[in-house]
DNA sequence: ACACGGCCTTCAGCTTCCTGTCAGAAAGCA
DNA sequence: TGCTTTCTGACAGGAAGCTGAAGGCCGTGT
């Protein structure tokens, strides 16, 4: 899954993102509402845990922007308030659960755990483009039926398509999701991982986009 | 059934006395091991739950002892989070199932449901891979018919990819299943372990996602 | 108490195969 | 046609994974 983090505690937000990491999703880690609202417009998460006391404000409108912006990811309040109200108040802000500082890690697995089900139990748990049945939960593709071996780097780049059918990514973009911010690429990089795609899934399955990038095919 | 309940925690045991009760059966609870031994030899019981720490001795050498008299009562033991290497130690000393505490209630509904079926008679649920044939109740793989000899590790593993076909499990999941929280691995064990799997069970029984970790093959 | 044996971890060397790079071919565009 | 952009086969370096062997721990039998 992919998972932003938002919390400005570096103790704690790296312990978090850490055990995310070994359970296997990939984690976005910001501190500020700012930085959040912007990886939030340009990625599509599957999760977001939520702080509610940042540097640059609280956490529950933030909430509220996004559900009224019709954003539907499951979002998990973390937050040393541990009133009643405050949970009441979050819940019915939008959020899906509610985790009071400090907390185990392992707590944290099972939420993950919870949602990676339900995520796995989704209204279209699998994504049908022509002859490919994708996934998402587990990873896994299959053409006519039989399972392809994507390596980590071809996954994280169709995915990427399935989870925007129809939009254009850019090569930026797409190097954005492979890449760590400061690691950079020199090359053809991205036109060669989308080659190899093809020919693991059919040709036809992303469309070039001359001078613009690549989108998901229509079959 | 008759349960006969060995544990030191008085609220955890009340707990867990009341909810049996609920559903139905007989418990017998002591706190020592000494009045464990007495009440298993002067009556019989369906079933015994089993904590590992209790005030006079570790409920290990216990259980050991028990199946060395030729006892083959099912044995459940219950055991706290920090020690979850001891439920490696503890399928090879004879127990039937683990539950770590703190659990679900419900949870412990579910395993008591288990033994009640086995004890009535009705046949376990096998689960059929290819060639193989796993009883996930008595803890047992034949290939082609042929019982294959698993140690302890090993089918704390392969049970994990059973119960989730499909799912990539990385190596840190895995490692988790092992052993206790804090406790670290600097090896390659998983990998090693794998490796044995695979010569006892056939290669392609266990595929390799280089980078993510390891999923249940096709076949 | 001692030795034996099974099981597990560690290590080291080996194999596999992922991935970034490049170069030439192909395709789009004017 | 000539220029640009994209495609793709080949390759090398290195990371990830595999596996045989050695050594240690623990439980068991003598």
């Amino acid at each position: 899954m992919r998972i932003l983090l938002i919390e400005d505690d570096t103790v704690l937000g790296a312990g978090v993102r850490d055990q995310i990491q070994a359970e296997g999703h990939s984690v976005d880690w910001v501190g500020r509402l700012d930085e959040a609202g912007e990886y939030l417009a340009s990625a599509s998460y599957d999760l977001v845990l939520l702080d509610l006391m940042l540097p640059d404000g609280r956490g529950l409108p933030f909430l509220r922007e996004m559900r009224k912006r019709g954003d539907v990811t499951p979002v998990i309040i973390l937050t040393a308030l541990d009133q009643i109200s405050d949970r009441i108040e979050g819940l019915n802000a939008g959020a899906d659960d509610y985790m009071v500082k400090p907390f185990d890690l392992s707590e944290l697995s099972a939420r993950l755990a919870a949602v990676a089900r339900r995520y796995a139990g989704n209204p279209n748990p699998l994504v049908t483009i022509g002859d490919l049945e994708i996934d998402l939960a587990f990873r896994s593709v299959r053409r006519n039926g039989k399972l392809v071996a994507l390596t980590a780097r071809e996954w994280v780049l169709f995915e990427a398509f399935v989870q925007h059918p129809g939009q254009i990514l850019s090569k930026a973009q797409l190097e954005e999701r492979l890449y760590a911010f400061d690691a950079e690429v020199e090359s053809n990089t991205i036109e060669v991982h989308i080659s190899r795609l093809r020919k693991k899934l059919g040709r036809e399955k992303i469309d070039t986009v001359r001078g613009m990038g690549y989108r998901l095919g229509e079959s």
